[in-house]
DNA sequence: ACCGCCATAGTAAACGTTTCCTGCCGCAGG
DNA sequence: CCTGCGGCAGGAAACGTTTACTATGGCGGT
C-alpha cells in the first residue's frame, strides 16, 4: 500500500521534513532542484497525502458537516444545494447526515461529525420543541464550539447564549402572507395542511396563517409528503365540509392536495384555492399553477457557510431573509362571497 | 480543549490503554471497576473520540465518498438519497461532492476523498466519453483501490478491467420503450431533447429511442434542466415544424416541454405527445400526466453501497436494474395517422 | 580574520489513538 | 515449593503528517 510521504522522501532522496514542505505548500523556504526532485517523485509514485494524519496535527480539516431532518425532502435539498455550492468554491468537503426527524439521532450524528473533525457543523435538522433536546443541543454546541463552528439553520429554538451563527428565514412571515392573501379573498373557513407540530418552523408557518387570515384555521398534521397532502386534506374536509381554502406548509403537501381535488370532482380555484410553501422549481409548473410563497433556500444555505466562514475573523452573527409571495392561479375568491 | 483520551485516563486514574480498551469497545478484558470508572469519566468530561486518530491506525473510517455530476439535478439526488438510506443502516459518514459535470474537478474531487480516508467512493458522475477522463479516472480507480473499494453508479465506460462494482440501469432499454411505445401510437417524426452528448446514461437512452423507435429522431443537446427542456422544444420546431411527438432524456425537460406547449398553443398529447425518463415522483402530479420511464433510482443507490460494503467478503461485482415504462396522459396517437 | 545572519537541510517531537508486548499477581498442577 | 498459566494492567511503539528546533555552510560587515 505505497504513497505515503516517507517513500517519497527516501525515492527523493531527501528528508522527511522537506518532502512535506514542497508538498503542504508551505512557505518555508526549499531549494528548487529538490523541490522539483519532490514534485516529481510524487506524480510518479501517485501520492496521495493522507488528510486524516494532517488533521491530526494542524486541526482543521476543510470539512462541514450538515444535519438535515430527512433527505429526499425538497427543503432540505435546497438548503443542502446552497451548502455545496458555496463548499465547492470554497474546496470544502460537505458530509450530510440526515437525522429522520429523531432527536436522539440528530444528536448522535452531531456527536459523530464532531467526531470525524467537522470543523464547521450546520444544523438545520428538525429545530424539534422538545425540552430535554433542547437541553441536549445546546451542550453539543457549547462542547463543539470550542475547536469548530455552529450554524443553527431555519431554526431558533435555542436562546441566544448559545454560541452559534443563526441563519433564518421569516416563517411566520410567509404564513401571515397567505393567510392575509386568503382574507383578501374573502376566505373564512381555510384548512391548513401541517407538517410535524414540534418543528419550529412548520410551527411558525402555521401560527402565521393564523395571524394573517384573523381567524384560526382547521389544522391537521400529516407526513410532509406529497401522499401526506393527499390524505390530509380528506381529513381536512371530514373536519369540515365547507372549507373554501387550503393552505400547505410545504408545497409537496399541497401537491397533494391539487390531486386531490382533482380526483374528487372539487375545481382550483373556483371551488377551493390552494396554496403552498417553499416554491419549488416545479409550481409555476402545473395545472393549476400553485400559488406559494417564495423562501430563498438556496441563499440561506449558502450564507451558513459563508458566515461561519466569515466568523473566524468574527463576522456577522445572524442573517434573517425575507420572503415573498408568488401568487398564481391555485387560488381565487372565495365562492361564498 | 478538553476530551482526549489522555485526560480521561488521568482522571480515571487508570493507563492510557486501558481507557482506550473500554471506550472503543475493544474485546480485550477489563475489569468491571475501572470500566465503570472510564465510562462514568468519559461522560462527565463529554469525551469525543476522535475518528481522525482512530482512522490512521485502523485503517478503516466508515466514510463513503459520493461523486456527483451536478448537485440539484434530481436523477444525482435520487441516487444519493438511496445511498444514504444505506448509510444511515449501517452508521456510515456520506460525502457528497459536486463535480458540476468537469472532468478535471471529478478527477480532483476523487483525490479529495481518497485523501480524507473514504473507505467507499461511489462513482456517479458524468460519465464522460472522453478518452483522456477515461485514463485519469481509470488511474485513480486503480490506485484507491489498494485500500477501499470503487462503486461506478448508472455508467459503464470503464473496461472490465478496472477494479470496480458495478451498478447500472437499463438506459438503452428506457430508450427503447419510449421510442417502441411512440410507435405504436404512429408516431415518426420525434423530437429528443438530449442532455450532454458526452455523457454515456444520455448518449444510451438516445440511442435507445432511435432504436425503438425504427428510425432516427431529430435531436437537440440542451441543458438539462426544465428551462433547457422548454428552450430545446423551441428549436426542435424549428428544425422540424411537423413534430408530433418529443422525447426527454429526463422528466425535468419534459416539464419544461410541457410549459411550451401550454404557452404556444399547442395540445398535449392532441397536437403534440411528451414523454421523459426517470420518473420522478411529481411526474403523476402533471396535467397531462407525463409518461416516462421508471428507473430505480434510489434502489440503484442504495444496492451501490451495500454491494460495496458486502464486497469485503467477495460479494456481487455487478448489478443491473431493469426499467419499466409507465404511460399515462402526455402521450397519444399520432395526429397524422 | 571573526561574528552573526540568512538560506536551507535534517532530526525529532508532537497530534490522539490502538495495540503489541512486557509484567504483575494469584492460583492450580506437579 | 516451584513452574506455568490466565486474567488483567501499563509502557511504548506505531499510524502519517507538520513543525519547532538544531545544524551546516556561505557571505557580508566590521
Amino acid at each position: 500500500m505505497g504513497g505515503n510521504l516517507k517513500q517519497v522522501a527516501r525515492e527523493a532522496g531527501v528528508s522527511l521534513a522537506t518532502a512535506s514542505r514542497v508538498l503542504s505548500g508551505s512557505s518555508y523556504p526549499v531549494s528548487a532542484e529538490l523541490r522539483e526532485r519532490v514534485v516529481e517523485v510524487a506524480a510518479r509514485l501517485d501520492y496521495v497525502p493522507n488528510a486524516q494524519a494532517r488533521a491530526l496535527i494542524t486541526g482543521n480539516a476543510r470539512t462541514v458537516g450538515v444535519l438535515v431532518g430527512q433527505v429526499g425532502d425538497h427543503y432540505f435539498d435546497a438548503l443542502v444545494d446552497g451548502v455545496r455550492r458555496v463548499a465547492a468554491e470554497e474546496s470544502c468537503l460537505v458530509t450530510v447526515v440526515s437525522t429522520d426527524r429523531d432527536p436522539e439521532r440528530e444528536l448522535a450524528s452531531f456527536r459523530q461529525l464532531q467526531s470525524h473533525g467537522a470543523s464547521i457543523i450546520i444544523v438545520a435538522g428538525s429545530g424539534l420543541d422538545d425540552e430535554e433536546y433542547r437541553v441536549g443541543l445546546a451542550a453539543r454546541v457549547a462542547s463543539f464550539s470550542q475547536t469548530g463552528r455552529v450554524v443553527l439553520l431555519g431554526r431558533h429554538e435555542l436562546d441566544a447564549g448559545v454560541p452559534a451563527v443563526r441563519v433564518e428565514a421569516d416563517n411566520h412571515g410567509a404564513g401571515h402572507a397567505l393567510g392575509a392573501h386568503l382574507r383578501r379573498l374573502g376566505h373564512t373557513r381555510v384548512g391548513v395542511l401541517s407538517g410535524s407540530g414540534v418543528v419550529t418552523s412548520t410551527v411558525d408557518r402555521v401560527r402565521g396563517v393564523a395571524d394573517g387570515l384573523g381567524r384560526a384555521p382547521t389544522v391537521v398534521q400529516v407526513p410532509q409528503t406529497r401522499d401526506g397532502g393527499y390524505a390530509g386534506m380528506s381529513q381536512l374536509l371530514a373536519l369540515d365540509a365547507d372549507l373554501t381554502a387550503v393552505v400547505a406548509t410545504a408545497d409537496q403537501m399541497a401537491i397533494g392536495a391539487l390531486a386531490y381535488c382533482r380526483d374528487h370532482g372539487l375545481a382550483v380555484p373556483t371551488d377551493m384555492s390552494v396554496a403552498g410553501c417553499n416554491d419549488i422549481w416545479v409550481a409555476r409548473d402545473l395545472t393549476p399553477s400553485l400559488t406559494t410563497v417564495h423562501i430563498p433556500l438556496e441563499e440561506m444555505g449558502g450564507a451558513a457557510l459563508r458566515l461561519a466562514l466569515a466568523e473566524e475573523n468574527g463576522g456577522l452573527k445572524r442573517q434573517f431573509f425575507p420572503v415573498q409571495l408568488v401568487v398564481r392561479e391555485s387560488t381565487g375568491p372565495s365562492p361564498d362571497a
